[in-house]
DNA sequence: GGCTTTGTGTAACGCCCTGTAACAGACCCC
DNA sequence: GGGGTCTGTTACAGGGCGTTACACAAAGCC
C-alpha cells in the first residue's frame, strides 16, 4: 500500500543528473531521469511523478517555462535548483511558480529536506482553504466512444448518459488509459501510474483489472473493441479520445 | 467555521503589487491590490482585509504613516516590507506598529510564513467588537445539487427548502467537503480539517460521519451520489458547488 | 503441421477496506 | 442530577481487489 514517492529530475548536466538520482534513490525514493523539457515531459505522461527538481538553467527550454508549462493544468510538486550567481530573489522566486528553490551548490542534505518538506505540504493540506480560486469545480471530462469520463466527481457515463458503475480501481485504471489514449502502456507503466508501484515478478492484477473493465465497458468482453491487447507490450484504448473543457 | 483570509498587498511599484498578487492567491488567500494610500484606505473601507501587506517606501503618504492612520482604530495586522539597507531595527522598535516586517529582497516563502503565523497569531486573540474583522453576517453561502449551504447561519436547505436538521459534526464535515469539491480527500485530511487532529491507528469515526451524513443528504444512501467513496483514498463530493457572494 | 513455450483470460479464493448497527461515554440543557 | 443528543468505539457483514491456478491462444521450433 505504502507508495514511494517518484521523483523527477531534470538537468542537463550528465554528471550532476545520476549523482542526484543516486542519492536520492539511496534515500528511498524512486527516481527517473530527464536531460531536457522533452525527455521531461515524456516522463511526466507515462510516469506517476510525485514531485520534479528542476534545473533552472538548461539549454533548449529552460526552466522558468518548463515549470509554467507544468503549472498549467497541475500542481505537481517543483523544485528549482539555480545556479550560483544568478538573480533568484524576489521576482525570480515569485514568477516561477515553484514550491521551493535551491541555490547551487547545495548540500544533498538540504534537497532532501526540502524535497521531504515539499511532499509532506502536498500531502497534508493539498485543501487549503480555498485554494487557487475558491470555486475549483476539478479537472477536465474527456469523451471517447461515446462513454463521458468526468474526473470531477469521478464517474463514467455510457453512450446511453447512464452511470457505469466502476469500482476506484476500475476508474483509475479507465481514466489511465483515456488520458493515454491509443498509445501503448506496460503493465508496468500501469501499474505504476494506477498504483504508484512496481511490479512485483508474477503481478498478474493489472491484467485482472482489465478483464473486470472490459465486463463493464466492452458490448464484447471477448473481443474487445476499446482496450485491445498488445501481446508482449500491454494495452492500449484503440479509440479517439476528446477533452471538453474542465467542469463549467 | 474557516473563511479564506483576505490580505491587502500595498505597494508603488506595480510589477512586484501584481507578482505578489498572483503568488499569494495561488497559496489560497484573496487578494487585493493597491498601489498608494487612497486606494489602500478605500479597500479598507469596502472590503474585509484581514491582513496588509504594506510597503514601507512609497511615494506620497509612506508605509510608516498610513500603519499609523490604520492603527489608531483598529488592531489589522500588518507586514511591512522595507527596502534593502534601509534602518529597520529602530524604527520597527520604537515607530511602526507593524506586526512584522520583512527587509527587501525577500523569499516569498518566508513572506508566505510570516502571513501566515501573524494570521494565527491574531486569530487566537478575541475578536474586538467593531474591528474591520470577520463578517458581520457570516460568510458565503454554497449551492450543490440543488441544496444551499448558509455558513454564515450554519444552516442547510434540501432541495425543497427545508432546512437540514444536521449535528455540528455533520455540517462541519459537509462544509469541508463542498469548500473542496470534486477532490478526493484522505481521512486523515477531513479528520484534521473538522477536528484538528491526526487519525489514530484505528481511527473509524470519519467512516461514521460520513455513513451518517449520507444518510441525511442522499437520495439513495446505498448508493450514494453526492458524496463517494475513493477506496483506499478517503471520500469526494461529486456534485458541482457554486459560491454565492456573501450573505448581505 | 504437431509440439513446446510463452503470454493472456478468467474463475475462485481470501484478505483487507468500507458500511453500518449497537453501545457507551461526553456533553448540554434545563 | 436526569434526560436527551451527539459522537467515538467496536464488532460484524459485505464487497473490492490481489493472488493463484488453470485453460486457452499465439508464437516459436523442428
Amino acid at each position: 500500500m505504502e507508495r514511494t514517492p517518484h521523483l523527477l529530475v531534470v538537468d542537463d548536466d550528465r554528471e550532476i543528473r545520476t549523482l542526484l538520482g543516486r542519492f536520492l534513490g539511496q534515500h528511498g525514493f524512486r527516481v527517473s531521469l530527464a536531460a531536457e523539457g522533452r525527455e521531461m515531459m515524456r516522463a511526466l505522461e507515462e510516469k506517476a511523478i510525485d514531485l520534479v527538481v528542476l534545473d533552472l538553467m538548461m539549454p533548449g527550454e529552460d526552466g522558468l517555462s518548463l515549470c509554467r508549462r507544468v503549472r498549467v493544468d497541475s500542481a505537481l510538486p517543483i523544485i528549482m535548483l539555480t545556479a550560483a550567481g544568478e538573480d533568484i530573489d524576489r521576482i525570480v522566486g515569485l514568477e516561477m511558480g515553484a514550491d521551493d528553490y535551491l541555490p547551487k551548490p547545495f548540500n544533498p542534505r538540504e534537497l532532501l529536506a526540502r524535497i521531504r518538506a515539499v511532499l509532506r505540504r502536498h500531502a497534508a493540506l493539498p485543501p487549503l482553504p480555498g485554494e487557487a480560486g475558491p470555486d475549483e469545480n476539478g479537472g477536465p471530462r474527456y469523451r471517447f466512444a461515446g462513454f463521458e469520463l468526468d474526473t470531477g466527481g469521478r464517474t463514467v457515463r455510457d453512450p446511453d448518459g447512464a452511470e457505469l458503475p466502476l469500482t476506484a480501481g476500475e476508474y483509475d485504471l479507465l481514466l489511465c488509459l483515456v488520458q493515454r489514449p491509443r498509445r501503448v502502456l506496460s503493465r508496468d507503466q500501469l501499474l505504476d501510474l494506477t498504483r504508484g508501484r512496481t511490479a512485483a515478478p508474477f503481478d498478474r492484477s493489472i491484467d485482472v483489472q482489465i478483464g473486470r473493465l472490459r465486463k463493464k465497458i466492452e458490448a464484447d468482453p471477448k473481443e474487445p473493441s476499446l482496450i485491445k491487447t498488445v501481446r508482449g507490450g500491454g494495452y492500449l484504448l484503440a479509440a479517439e479520445v476528446t477533452r471538453a473543457g474542465d467542469t463549467q
